[in-house]
DNA sequence: GCACTTTATGTTTTT
DNA sequence: CATAAAGTGC
């Protein structure tokens, strides 16, 4: 819910402005999200535009799913029905999905995840170096979000590795194609070649979203800037939202030079900038300009605030990184008891995903309750991925990996060697895996012993996708569940508490899709596409009262009373590879690792505290660790805090002082 | 030939 | 410490 102050005169300017292309330059924490809201509200309700005609579109499920929730609230029951709120890559499934046809595709195609895509491309380059596979993967990303073909591609190869890696390119896409499946970046890629080529398809998209609102445009790559462009049209309707100082994206494609490239693109577009803050105190908020001050400007922007100094910002040096974790969990516990506030006031960032893993610890310890958003998805365990593996095969039996996946899962008396004559079947008759299966040419080759266990997979798979088509989704996934029989395979693997926590999170996954085959009226198929983008995870612990556990780029666009940064470290922030070689590394790595700070800094609305390690623990032994070079850079300008939060007493002493307090809290409350 | 157990290895960030 | 390749009963 917002608080109901009335809009500033930038806000009420960029809500109203709109009589063309406009670009909000929104500071952190200036109240993008409530401006973008009211403007959707606005334009439904003052300016006669349908629901249906407006789209609002968000990089992360997250953000997506905030704005709508936030639409609805400002909105009169039912105003907000039809109304597009969801990320670039939804939009393209909607798109593909209704103009499969157009698009050479099946309505019904898979959409692969990185791991599917990663191994192919290891297949295609027959090696098992996995950093060659992934720099592969990489390349072909940054191409596709190029909009480079694999032809330009290898036009433009003037080594080796770059010809081999543009034939790959090749390869893949061919292999996709056969599989009737479709990468993250081809969500994107695919709609933009679409419109291109068929002017009528567009026209038929642009007339029906007639206003566009984009969340993060510092955030687009050259493809969905272009998917943008061809949405807009020559009408060019639409509000990009967006701060130069918050890309955080350069890895994926993503270039702040769209900004600018907006300016070039629409002579008229109104430029708004909303530079008062209303999240951060003035120390929080005069560290991160005194950060951000040291990247080139390509906008200039100055924030401010009317809130007071606030607490200053704390500082520490920690001898390893289990140290550090243990003080954050016990000064959660103290400032917690201290203020009498929630668990979900507190958030602790990190640069990457495996410095959760000694957080998690220290707070199981202290007994916190945490949430860990970022990181691996409810969608990417094991499990979940066993049962969409049979549902993208339902739904698409062209789909290899899901029939590899599904086919030894759980293991049928169907092993590598039987795999390897149906692929080289397949491959030679130029059918997929599933497809050469059903093949009486195929089981020709093979024994009757081998047969039997292929021709019962192919006949049961044929049965639920024939009842999938008619049935309820909920009632075939479960009937399908037990006729496998996964559930009877995890339990007789040795560790009893992993099955039981899988057979849960299948149980969470079935009622998930029910619930939404009942509310939204999805069918199977549909709902397994959905399940490719989308994380639950969020979905589900939102409402806890529990400490928020985040990388950097998974906080974006949240905030918190007090925020804790750990590991700024030279190597860590910035990250090694950003900084270590100026041979190599750009200085837009650096400027990038910056930014990334600074969105950290600026998630904090109370208090913030950074620590940094003087060792850390890599593979068996410790290394020597320095802080990082931005700590400088805030406490040039901002006020200087004391490393140690509490002169005269060692840190160690402190935190044994305040883990004696809260025993003796813990065993009086009797919890 | 299939499924399961041991051993080398190497870590950014996400849809 | 978790994953993926090579080795061992059945």
């Amino acid at each position: 819910m917002s608080e109901h102050h009335d809009l500033n005169s930038s806000q009420r300017e960029a809500v109203r402005y709109q009589d063309g292309p406009c670009l909000i330059l929104a500071g952190a924490g200036s109240g993008k999200t409530r401006v973008v809201t009211h403007k959707i509200a606005r334009l439904i309700q003052e300016c006669g535009l349908e629901a249906h005609n407006i789209a609002a579109l968000t990089f992360t499920n997250k953000a997506a799913r905030e704005m709508q929730a936030r639409c609805s609230a400002l909105l009169p029951d039912g105003a907000s029905r039809g109304l597009t709120v969801c990320t670039f890559h939804a939009l393209g499934v909607s798109i593909l999905r209704r103009e499969a046809v157009h698009a050479g595709l099946k309505p019904q195609f898979s959409i692969l995840d990185s791991d599917d895509a990663y191994a192919i491309i290891q297949d295609l380059a027959a090696t098992t170096d996995r950093a060659l596979v992934r720099r592969l993967q990489n390349q072909i990303s940054l191409w596709k979000n190029g909009l480079v073909t694999s032809e330009a591609a290898q036009a433009s190869s003037t080594d080796d590795a770059t010809s081999r890696a543009a034939r790959i390119f090749r390869d893949y896409n061919a292999t996709l194609a056969a599989y009737q499946a479709l990468d993250f970046d081809d969500l994107i890629v695919r709609p933009v070649e679409l419109f291109e080529q068929m002017p009528e398809v567009l026209y038929r998209w642009q007339s029906r979203l007639r206003y566009l609102l984009i969340d993060e445009v510092q955030d687009t790559n050259a493809c969905q800037y272009r998917l943008l462009k061809l949405l807009a049209g020559p009408r060019a309707m639409f509000t990009a939202v967006g701060d130069d100082d918050q890309g955080i994206y350069g890895w994926r494609g993503a270039t702040l030079e769209n900004l600018a490239q907006l300016q070039r693109d629409y002579p008229n577009l109104k430029v708004i900038k909303l530079e008062q803050n209303y999240r951060s105190s003035g120390r929080i908020l005069a560290a991160a300009n005194a950060l951000i001050a040291h990247n080139p400007k390509l906008f200039e922007k100055k924030l401010w605030s009317e809130l007071g100094p606030g607490e200053p910002v704390i500082v520490a040096a920690m001898n390893d990184e289990a140290h550090e974790a243990d003080s954050i969990a016990i000064r959660i516990s103290a400032l917690r008891f201290e203020r009498r506030g929630k668990y979900s006031d507190y958030a602790v960032l990190y640069r990457g995903n495996h410095q959760a893993r000694v957080l998690e610890q220290a707070l199981r310890r202290e007994r916190i309750p945490y949430v860990l958003s970022g990181g691996q998805s409810f969608f990417e365990r094991a499990e979940i991925k066993d049962v969409c593996a049979w549902l993208r095969l339902l739904a698409n039996e062209d789909d290899d990996p899901a029939f590899i996946r599904a086919i030894t899962t759980p293991k049928r008396g169907i092993g590598s060697a039987t795999l390897e004559a149906l692929g080289a079947y397949a491959a030679k008759r130029h059918l997929s895996l599933f497809a050469a299966a059903c093949e009486s040419g195929f089981s020709a080759q093979l024994d009757a012993r081998r047969i039997e266990p292929i021709e019962q997979f192919t006949t049961f798979v044929n049965r639920m996708q024939w009842r999938a088509a008619r049935e309820p989704a909920g009632i075939v996934l479960r009937d399908m569940l037990s006729a496998i029989g996964l559930e009877a395979w995890y339990l007789d693997s040795q560790d009893q508490r992993a099955a039981r926590d899988r057979l849960q999170n299948i149980e969470d996954f079935c009622g998930w899709i029910e619930q939404r085959a009942q509310q939204d009226g999805k069918t199977l198929a549909e709902l397994t596409q959905l399940v490719a983008l989308i994380g639950m995870l969020d979905e589900k612990s939102e409402d806890q009262d529990a400490v928020r556990l985040s990388t950097l780029h998974a906080a974006k666009g949240l905030e918190f009373p007090h925020v804790m940064l750990v590991g700024v470290e030279e190597g860590l922030l910035p990250h090694k590879g950003s900084a270590d070689d100026p041979a190599t590394a750009l200085p837009a790595r650096l400027e990038e690792e910056r930014r990334l700070l600074y969105v950290g800094i600026t998630r904090a609305q109370r208090s913030l505290h950074i620590s940094w390690c003087k060792k850390r623990k890599r593979a068996r032994d410790f290394e020597m660790r320095e802080r990082s070079r931005f700590l400088d850079e805030i406490e040039i300008e901002a006020s200087a805090a004391p490393e140690d939060p509490t002169p005269g007493l060692s840190p160690q002493s402190r935190l044994a002082g305040l883990r004696e307090l809260l025993n003796k809290t813990r065993a009086s409350s009797g919890s």
